[in-house]
DNA sequence: GTAATTTCTCAACCTAACTTTAGGTCAAGA
DNA sequence: TCTTGACCTAAAGTTAGGTTGAGAAATTAC
């Protein structure tokens, strides 16, 4: 049973399911502020349980540790957050989800087209499209099914 | 200018944007199988442009390079694809994408909920997901927001 | 025929997000 | 007290999807 007051490391990895690993590695990212006790062991706060769920959920959302650190500098330094501080934060999800979402959909509609033009490669094919190239994770210029915008 | 019979692999980069280095690896990873000439020189055929254009598009929809070349290992060996042999194989992007819609549609819908009610820790938020978690790219199970499924 | 490109291979390097290993310390139970 | 298990640091390893560099050979351009 953990003192009353800080989590040792393996009990916030217990009641968050992350690896004692991962959370050394997100402290050393900066996404989590342990203090430490006499002996040098982490000691952290039961806040940091819903903390260090956030993070797990904004990944699911494509964020980077980089991105929800910077999320999580939002926080009040002093007092443990309230869910009002959790629920603004959160807003910036719902962009982000929105944003993902609606390239998806295009890419599906233009997919769509093709499958049904049987085309997948004919100049006019609207699988090449700007946008969603640029939400590709690859970088530099790449031209779709083999045209080139100035044909 | 190319010979008639075979592209360079710096012409196949030209048509398809992609790096030389990155046609090279694609070759390693067993998507693309160009021959040789006497030079020893990798020679494409023309319609390996369209395969590498179906490579981009596959990867921007969230396929591995292995489970892309699976995908094209489905098109006919002997003969030049056509458009019905791309389209059949297109239609697996269609459920792919379904599904990734709708993961992310149910997330942000669990979201606005979790926005309304500003909880994004209770023991009854909806953020805690099988479904969703599964589609997390982290191994080994996560509890969300600190509530495990036995409380 | 020479010069400039392109291409070749192979190995090393890169980022993100971690895990694993090695060698040692701290804490809790019988 | 002894022992077992949890914890510590630092560095190296892992996977995906490539890029970069070196040194040599092939091809193209003039």
């Amino acid at each position: 049973m953990p003192p009353a007051h800080g989590l040792s490391i393996g009990a916030l990895s217990e009641r968050t399911g992350l690896a004692v690993s991962a959370i050394r590695y997100y402290e050393s990212q900066g996404l989590i502020a342990p203090w430490r006790n006499a002996g040098g062991q982490r000691r952290f706060h039961r806040a940091d349980i819903r903390r260090l769920s956030f993070v797990m959920i904004a990944q699911q959302m494509g964020f980077s540790l980089p991105a929800i650190r910077d999320l999580l500098a939002q926080l009040p330094g002093q007092r443990t957050p309230t869910a009002r501080d959790w629920a603004r934060i959160s807003a910036v999800f719902r962009d982000h989800l929105d944003q993902r979402i609606e390239t998806l959909q295009r890419l599906r509609d233009n997919l769509d087209g093709c499958i049904g033009c049987g085309c997948l490669s004919l100049s006019k094919c609207r699988l090449y499209n700007p946008d969603d190239r640029a939400a590709a994770k690859g970088t530099g210029p790449r031209y779709l099914m083999g045209d080139r915008p100035e044909g």
